[in-house]
DNA sequence: AATGAATGAGTTTTCATTCAT
DNA sequence: CATGAATGAAAACTCATTCAT
C-alpha cells in the first residue's frame, strides 16, 4: 500500500464508523485497525483526531460543491435551471449516501468545531445567495429576507434527501422527485 | 432541596450542559457537581448517562408536542390556522431556545438511540399527517405523497428556528415572520 | 412478617445469592430486594456486609457442629462409630447444599476474616482431635502426627463432599458411600 | 524494561497481590503501581482483571503439570513411583509457596470463571486417572469408583500442602513426611 | 514513513453505608 | 423498628496521543 492509499484508507475508513457507529464511539485504534494501519499511522497524516474529522468535513463539502457549481447554468429559464439544480443535488445525495448521512449528522453537531462549519457552510450556500438574488432581480422569487431564504432552500434539501434516504426507490419515480421540486419551488416563487 | 428538586436539578443541569458543550464532552460528573448533588445521586435516578439524555428527550419532545396540540383550532379558514400553528410552533422555540436548541442538535445525532428518536418523531409528527390530509381533502393543500410533505414541513421548520434563534431581532418583525410562514405555506399550498 | 422473619429472610437470601454469585458480586441492595425489605433494614439488624457474612458463616458452622456431635456414639466398635459419622457428616452436606457449597467456598476465602475461620475450623475440628486421640490410644488409627491427621480428615470431607455433590445420584449407591468410608478409613487405620 | 519484563511484572505482582489481599481487594491500579507500570499498560496485555486472573490461573497450573509430569517414572515398583510423585508434588508446593496459595484460595473459588477451572482440572487430573487405572490394572489400587479417587487425591494433596505450608519446617522431617505418604497410599492401596 | 507498546488523565458506574422521615 | 433517597469514595476500563525502534 502507498502513502496516499494509506491516508484515503483512513479517509475512507473514518467516514464509515464516524457515519455508522458516531464520531464519539469511533476510537482512533479502531480506524487504524479497519483501515489496515497502525495507530500511529493516522498520527503521522493527520495531527489529530479532530483534524481527522475536519479534514474529512471539508473535502466533503468541497467534493459536493464542486459536483454542483458545475451543475449552474444560464439557459434564460430559472426554473428549468433551478429544477436541474435541485435534481443534481439530490442525485449526488443518491450516489453518496454515507457522504450524506455524514453530512445530515455532522452539520449541526459540536463534534466538529463551529469556525469549520461556519467556513464550509458559507463556501457552499454563497452561491445560492448569488441565484436567489438573480431570481429576484428578474421578477420570478418572492422578496424575502435572503438569509431567511438560505437557510429554507437548506432545511428543504435535507429533509428532501433524508425522504429519499429512507425510501431509496421513491427517487426513480418522478411523481416524488417532482413533488420534491415543486414543494422547493412554490416555497421561493414570487406569488 | 427535596426529592423531585433534585431529580428537575439533575435534568435542567443536564439540558445546559449538553446544549453548550454536547453530550461526550458532558460528563455525569460535571452535570452532578453543578446540580448541587452527588454524583450517586445521578444514578439513583437514571440508571446510565444514556437513560438520563432519553429522558430528557422524550420528556421535551412531549412538552412540545402538549404545547402545539393545545394551539390547534378548526376556525374553517385552514390557512388562518396553519398560521396560527406555525407561528405557534416557533414562539415555543423562541421561548425555550435552549430546549430548541438540544431539539436541533440531537433529532440527528447518534447519541440518541434511534427507537427513541423515531418514537418521538412518529408522536409528533402524527398530528401533522392528520391536518395536512385535512388540507388535501379540502383541495387546500397540494396532492404530493404525504411521508415527503411531512418530512418537509419537519425540515422548514428546523430552518426557521435555526433562522430566527440566530437572529433573535428578527421574530418581532412581521416582515419576517410574515416570510417565514409564506415560504412554508406556498410550499404546501395547491398550485 | 416479623423482625424475627426479617432478619432469616435476610440472612436464607443472603446465602443464595453468596453462593450462587460470590461475595463481591452480591451487593446489599440486592440482598435487601430479594429478601423483599428496605436496604436500611439490614444495616438495623448487621453493622456491615462483612458482619454479615461471618454471622452466617459461624451460624452455619455451628449447626453443622451440633448434628455432627448429636452422632458421636461409643459403642466400643471405633470403626463402626466412624463410619456412623463419616456417614452423617456427609449426609448433612447432602442435605444442605446450599450450605456445604457455601463452606466450601468460603473455607478458604478472604472474603472471611481469618480469626473467623480458625475460630470456626478449631471449633469443629476439635473434637476430631479427640477422636483420633482415643483411636490411637487404643492402638487402632496410626501414630501419626495429630495436626496432619485433622488436616487430612478435613481434605478428605471435602473431597468426599464435593465428588457427592456434584454426583448427587450416588450416594444413594453402597458402592459409592462405602468407598467413600474405606479411603477415609484406610488413611487413618493402623497398618 | 522491556516488554516481556512488564507483561511479567504485572503477572507476578499480580501473584503476590492477589494471594496476601484476595481478588476483589486488589485494584487494577495497586497491581500496576506495584508493578511500576501505567494502569494502561495492564489493559494492553489483558483485556480485563478477569483475564489477567485466569491467564494467572493456567499459567500456574500448567507450570506445575509440566513438572509433575516430568517426574512421572515407571520402575516396576508403583509405590516406590507413587511415593516420588507425591513427595514431588509437595515439593513444588514448598518451593513455590505463593503459587500454591493460589491455587489454595481460587480452586474453588467464583473468582475463576468455571469453565477455567474444569479446564485446568481436566489437564492437571487427567494423568492422575491414568496412573490409577495402571494401579488397579495391576492389583496394587483398591477397586473404587475412579473419579471419587481422583477427587480423594485432590483433596488429600491440598490437605498435606495446606499442612506443610503451615509448618514449614515439618517438610524436612522424615516423620512427616513419610505419614503423609502413608495416609495417601494406605487410603489407595488394595486392602 | 511506519509501527504498536506504553502512557495516565479522564470516564461512567457501583455500592456499602447513613439518616431524615 | 423500617424505609429508601442520598452520598462520595473507589473501581474498572478507555483512548487520544507519544515515541523508541
Amino acid at each position: 500500500m502507498t502513502r496516499k492509499d494509506k491516508k484515503q484508507a483512513i479517509l475512507d475508513t473514518a467516514l464509515t464508523l464516524f457515519v455508522s457507529q458516531g464520531f464519539y464511539a469511533t476510537s482512533t485504534a479502531s480506524i487504524a485497525k479497519k483501515a489496515g494501519v497502525a495507530t500511529g499511522t493516522l498520527f503521522h497524516h493527520f495531527p489529530s483526531k479532530d483534524e481527522l474529522m475536519n479534514h474529512l468535513f471539508l473535502t466533503i463539502k468541497q467534493e459536493f460543491a464542486n459536483e454542483i457549481q458545475a451543475q449552474i447554468k444560464d439557459s434564460g429559464d430559472l426554473k428549468n435551471d433551478a429544477e436541474h439544480l435541485w435534481c443534481s443535488a439530490i442525485q449526488w445525495a443518491m450516489d453518496n449516501p454515507l457522504k450524506q448521512e455524514f453530512f445530515q449528522q455532522y452539520s449541526m453537531s459540536p463534534s466538529i468545531a463551529i469556525e469549520i462549519r461556519e467556513q464550509a457552510m458559507n463556501g457552499i450556500l454563497g452561491f445560492m445567495g448569488t441565484l436567489l438574488q438573480q431570481g429576484q432581480a428578474q421578477g420570478l422569487l418572492a422578496n424575502y429576507p435572503l438569509a431567511l431564504m438560505q437557510d429554507n432552500c437548506h432545511g428543504q434539501y435535507l429533509a428532501a434527501t433524508r425522504y429519499f434516504l429512507d425510501n431509496p426507490g421513491k427517487w426513480q419515480e418522478p411523481e416524488h422527485k417532482q413533488a420534491s421540486f415543486a414543494l422547493f419551488w412554490n416555497a421561493m416563487a414570487k406569488g
